[in-house]
Order: structure tokens, then C-alpha cells, then sequence
DNA sequence: ATTTCAACAGACCAACCAGTTGGTTTTAAA
DNA sequence: TTTAAAACCAACTGGTTGGTCTGTTGAAAT
């Protein structure tokens, strides 16, 4: 059983993931939800409120679980990270991904969007970063290679790929993409 | 002097690429354009058509703008792109890439917009196919690269990186990003 | 001089938007 | 059993949306 909350949460989630932020409907997602205005409103002081506690609470998450797990695994972190790199099925590449498209989506100058989404892409770096030193201390890639630039440079190229994929029927950019990444990942050891 | 039309197109074109399809008003456009509503109906049939004109006639030109020139250049094709890239000035890094806005943005499973974007995604994976081929002419690059995957990969990398940009206040995640794009670009020699 | 038609203008429309209101039900503490 | 607050609902509001409709204008063709 889930609370009401919970329900608007998750339907929201679905609703923007699936239209954006600024397509995203009250309606459908009180539809989607089964929640009727008055208790949306109860729980929520606005429909941004409401999306800002979404990606709070559920896209921060999402990139925690899928990455972070990586830096505790006992083998060769390069591999593990190459081979879900590898792992087509691990991205959704119709939908794309939450937090590329409301980074892409312009939002104006909103300062509260803006803080949230840089905020969960600040520690999606630090975990890139932390594989990476970790890598480092076991000798599995060049003592000498810039971290924090490789990470960025890792999530950007990820990003891109699957922004690549949305449009196209199969995954073979996706896949291409990940090719050529991997090969680069490979002139750091 | 530009007639109606162009200033429509112009308009539209201003509009989009701030605030996207979705949130894109007609209303603003109109007044941007300074046409009335009746003039622009009479141009075409809904906001939809006018968006997909706009698309086909300016954004595949900037495309073709940016990077067809290096095909026929003299010296190192390698070398003039990577100069490019390292052009910071070369790219709008707060509104973001028109064309990766609007491959970004969920426009549900409209064919039409789908078909148009594909369509000036894969001229623009056929000219960096150009350039490399040449380079390959030129012995400027390995000759058993697979020139179209990478031509994907350098695409999803720069569209991966401006993305990653728009919501920074500096350029320091862009020039990152091309530092390590650049890398990866010195192995294929 | 008359006709004709593309090029506009602007009032109007239904649908939808997020948000508000005034009230009812449910829950739980006193 | 009373009280009070939290949870919830349906109806409504003001504003905006893309789009339509009726009409006017000006220039070219007959």
C-alpha cells in the first residue's frame, strides 16, 4: 500500500518523464495518481512544489543506485563500469534520461530548478570521481589523469548518447556511442 | 528589408530555441514578429507547421554552417576540427544546441517532428563521416576506424557537453569536456 | 470601371491551465 | 462524547492556449 503522497510522487515522476516539465499536465497526473485537486493541493503548495520534490526525492536516487554501487565492488572498477556501460537494457533509451531532460529543458531562470538539477549532477560527478580515485589507488588506470574532467567528460558523453538514441528506432547509436566511449575509457589504464 | 514570412520564421525560431516547443507561445511569437494573428494563419495552417518550417529551413543550415566548411579545407582536417571545438565562443552554452533542445524535448510520438530531426541528425553524421574519410585520404587518421560510429560518438560527446553546461554558471564543464573529447580525437591518429 | 483574390486585421471561441474556495468527512486526542 | 485538526472533495475562477470566423484592404487582371 502506498500513501497519497507516495502516489503523487510516483505519478509525477511519470508525467514529466514522460512530457517535460512545462507539458506536464495536473490533470493526468491527479488521473494517473487517482488523487483527486483538493488533496493534491493539501499536500503540495504548487505543481512545482511538487515536481522540485519529485526530483528530490526519486531522480537523486535513481542516479545513486544505478552508479554507486560500482565503487564497493571488489574487481577491476574499469570493467565493471565498461560493462554497464555495455548494458543497453540498463538505459532507457526511448524516454531518455530523467535528469538529462529537465537539465536540457529550458526552464527560464529559475533558481530552484536550476539548484536541484546541478546539485544531483555535482554528486553524480563525485561518485564518477570516486570510482576513478579508487582506480587509480589499485593501479588500474594512469596515476596521472584528471578526475573530476574525466568524470564530467563520461557524463556528458553518456548523456549525449542517449539523447542520440530517443529519435531512432533501434540502439544502434547507443550502442556505437558506448563503443567509442569504451574505447577511450580504455587509454586511461 | 524581410517579408512577413521571414519575420515569422525568425520569431518562431527566437521563441523555440528560449523556451522550447511545448512552452512556446504563439502569442509571444506573434508579438516578437510583430505580425498579426490573421497575417500568420494566412502563412500556415497551425503553430505546429510554422515550428516544423522553421526547423527545415534554419536549423539544418546552421548545422551545415558550423561544420561543412572543414571538408574542404587544406591543411589537417583533425587539427581545424579540434580548433573548433576548442572555440568556446562557438557555442551557446546557456540556451544550449537548437537541434539538441528540440531532440531532447518529449514530443510524444509526433512522426513528423521525429522524421525532420533525424533527418538533420544524419546530414550532420554525414559530414563528420566526410571529414574523417578525408582525413583518412589524407592519412591523417587510422585507417581502420570505423568513421560513422565515431562520427555518432563526436556528436553525442559535444551535445552531451553543451548540455551539461547550460545550467553552469562558467564554461569550465564545456572546455572539460572537449579537453577529454580532444584526447579521445588524438587516438584516432 | 469592375471583378477578383491574396494579404491581412482583430474579435471571438472552446478547451485547458494552475490554483482557490467553502465545505464535508475522517481521524484521533481529550 | 465532545472538539479540533488533518484529509479530502467538487465546483468554480481568472487567465491563457491554439485556432476560427468574418470582414477589410489594396493591387493586379479583365
Amino acid at each position: 500500500m502506498s500513501t497519497v503522497r507516495e502516489k503523487l510522487i510516483e505519478a509525477t515522476f511519470q508525467e514529466v518523464f514522460t512530457s517535460g516539465y512545462s507539458a506536464a499536465s495536473l490533470a493526468n497526473i491527479l488521473n494517473r495518481a487517482e488523487v483527486k485537486k483538493g488533496a493534491m493541493y493539501h499536500y503540495f503548495p504548487s505543481k512545482k512544489d511538487m515536481v522540485l520534490a519529485m526530483i528530490d526525492e526519486k531522480l537523486e536516487q535513481r542516479t545513486k543506485n544505478k552508479w554507486e554501487p560500482i565503487i564497493n565492488e571488489d574487481g577491476n572498477l574499469i570493467d565493471i563500469l565498461i560493462s554497464i556501460l555495455q548494458d543497453t537494457k540498463g538505459f532507457n533509451l526511448k524516454e531518455g534520461c530523467p535528469l538529462g531532460n529537465l537539465l536540457q529543458e529550458q526552464l527560464g531562470e529559475d533558481e530552484d530548478f536550476k539548484n536541484i538539477l546541478t546539485s544531483i549532477l555535482k554528486k553524480w560527478k563525485g561518485i564518477f570521481v570516486s570510482i576513478l580515485e579508487k582506480s587509480k589507488e589499485k593501479n588500474q588506470i594512469n596515476k596521472d589523469i584528471n578526475t573530476l574532467q574525466c568524470a564530467t567528460f563520461l557524463i556528458a558523453s553518456i548523456e549525449g548518447a542517449i539523447l542520440l538514441s530517443k529519435k531512432s528506432n533501434d540502439n544502434q547509436d547507443f550502442e556505437d556511442c558506448m563503443i567509442q566511449l569504451i574505447n577511450y575509457i580504455n587509454y586511461l589504464r
